[in-house]
DNA sequence: CGATTCCATGGAACTGGTTCCACACCTTAG
DNA sequence: CTAAGGTGTGGAACCAGTTCCATGGAATCG
């Protein structure tokens, strides 16, 4: 067999005689040297004509498309993207210490909405680490290790710096969801989304002023920076109408809504009982809420009750919760956003974008 | 320029010396013939080395993995699936109609988990579609009609019988979590996972039974067939032991919080009240509770109360909601199996995976 | 009427891996 | 001492696309 005539045949006998049968039960998918053939046409043409790029004259094209149609060729997705460089992937992160939360769920709703209706796959990845471990022995995901799977990196969930520090070790464009960040270093070296927390709060508790309230109270576990960030909002309201801060931080290692019962005690066996509450979330202030009523106080007749994020069950609460909304999906947009111009201009300097919060006013103030 | 020449040459003269600069900031990733040539060994060579498949000699692999931690090369993820034909992604599909409900969302944490044991990826895509359309003039995502990106399909959310038909039209592996198939014409033509749903209301009715209860109602809207079957379960447990089904199934459309809302009026309103209820799903029972408590109810002491679901809200429910546990990461991780088995074999005949739920005894259930 | 420009088209060479065959070299057996 | 078998290695051909250059014919121009 010589060299030149091996080439040549192996384009013909890739299916020798005796294998034709169990290859016909699966039948090959068809390439775009097939549709050329068919059409009797090279293969550029087709290329062009997937491509719509240069011109290609109405009736080859007509051609073309009619062989498409007939061998049922779909353009292999794996041999394209070589070439472009560009896989059109971009792979939402989310920690394993957040599973899929619901907030977290919303945040990946959007960035697949703005993903999809741009062309562009979303892939879901886990990452299981420990805010203590080194960066350098953080055990990324395979598909962050892999080459030319994906283009960028959107980074949900509680991000600590050494997570950070691991995901931009591999030069790979990423953007994070920043409320969620635990300890920055001040200096901004990546892309990031995120909404104003202690604004949030400010205009919450200044509402709450309006509406006559002068003994407010906040509770929430601060040892979160974004609840910390609420609750500086809180006393700044608190500050501007030069009334006195309440708080209560008691001990809770059970999670936000053991805080939020935990705190119910707190409150209540003050001297001077607030008449309304601020609380670092909905969860806390559902907490609160159980408790406050299995004490016999009443809300919001007795205790005006202000949640903050607008999860699902804010709504569903009884009387339903005025909450602080986030939107969640437009910060998985933003992100996405954000990641794809990122893509186009490698050198753009680094932006954080703060989207902006809504107070809702539901069932549980009380005018005073 | 002659032929064969220019095709040696390009291998080298890829870049032009007066466009070195230019190049040179943006390093182009390093080639399996880059490691080959800095290693001194043939392209095969690095192949063998990456994919620890045939005999290499110690001394050759130590120089190619040199080679290669010198160049920082990682293989090209995409040139390696066009000869794989596999590309190791599959795709996590929910129609729209679900968003990404917390019970979705841990199914596609248990298929994450799952898959990337076995390294591979999952895609996260989100399918518009209403159950009315011809399956033919369903919109289906571009990952699926791509060809070659992903192996194969996990469907989740309520599957209406137009979009299991166009899915099996595109000739795609897939597997359907069957508990929210609505609809189905009797024959399988599609590999499921679902838990028994009857089984479920079967054993929690059993154990009110078994409590001393005898007046036990159900409250649940049946026009979703997943509640119908629950309903089933409850009937035949009442069956077994000759006691009175009764059931109150209100006009809501208002979603199924309402739903028990408004079905708790009825259940109140009868003349012998049930002294237990067994609700379609948790959110049900919830909206139950809620109707009760503000009709000066007690939950346990005048009524006991039995979810569906567990939810992560059931334990927080005061007191904590006895339901029926379904292990959602489980049925993710049985999907992503079967879909690996399907895979890897093409001709297996279709099956239907169902799991066990479990009842868990919580707050809401009062012995007699 | 010959030269120039333009458009449509074919196909070689390319992307970055894998596969497989040929071959060199070294044992081991006959 | 030759034949046979085994091991390690190089590289052409391959996968299924894209890119780009050469070409041929039609249209335009001087």
């Amino acid at each position: 067999m010589r060299g030149r005539g091996s080439s040549k045949d192996r384009g013909k006998v890739i299916k020798p005689p005796e294998a034709n049968v169990r290859l016909e039960t699966v039948p090959r998918q068809s390439t775009i040297r097939d549709v050329a053939r068919a059409a009797g046409v090279g293969i550029g043409t087709i290329s062009r004509v997937l491509n719509s790029s240069s011109q290609v004259s109405r009736e080859t094209r007509a051609r073309v498309l009619e062989a498409i149609r007939r061998l049922g060729f779909r353009p292999n997705a794996q041999a394209r993207r070589i070439l472009r460089r560009r896989s059109e992937i971009v792979c939402f992160l989310l920690s394993n210490r957040d599973f899929l939360h619901p907030f977290h769920a919303r945040i990946l709703q959007g960035v697949e909405s703005y993903a999809s209706s741009l062309k562009h796959h979303v892939l879901f990845a886990v990452l299981h680490y420990s805010p203590r471990v080194p960066p350098e022995k953080i055990d990324l995901p395979p598909v962050l290790q892999e080459h030319g799977l994906i283009d960028g990196v959107i980074l949900a969930g509680t991000i600590y710096p050494n997570l950070l520090r691991r995901i931009e070790s591999i030069h790979m464009p990423f953007v994070a969801f920043s409320n969620n960040v635990v300890g920055t270093d001040g200096e901004q070296h990546y892309d990031q989304v995120g909404f104003d927390d202690s604004n949030g709060t400010l205009q919450a508790t200044r509402y709450l002023i309006e509406q006559g309230h002068r003994l407010i109270g906040f509770v929430g576990d601060t040892s979160y920076p974004w609840i910390q960030r609420r609750f500086d909002g809180y006393r700044q309201a608190m500050r501007e109408s030069k009334l006195k801060p309440i708080s209560a931080m008691p001990r809770s290692l059970d999670g936000f809504v053991d805080f939020g019962q935990k705190s119910a005690l707190r409150i209540l066996s003050r001297k001077t009982r607030p008449t309304a509450v601020v609380a670092g979330n909905d969860e806390t202030a559902y907490g609160l809420w159980v408790s406050l009523r299995r004490h016999g106080v009443k809300v919001p007749e007795e205790i005006s009750l202000i949640g903050f994020d607008d999860r699902e069950e804010a709504v569903l609460m009884d009387p339903p919760l005025s909450t602080v909304r986030v939107h969640k999906e437009e910060i998985g947009e933003t992100c996405m956003k954000m990641l794809l111009e990122r893509l186009h201009h490698p050198q753009m300097a680094f932006s954080h974008r703060i989207l902006p919060t809504e107070f809702v006013v539901r069932g549980t103030v009380l005018h005073l």
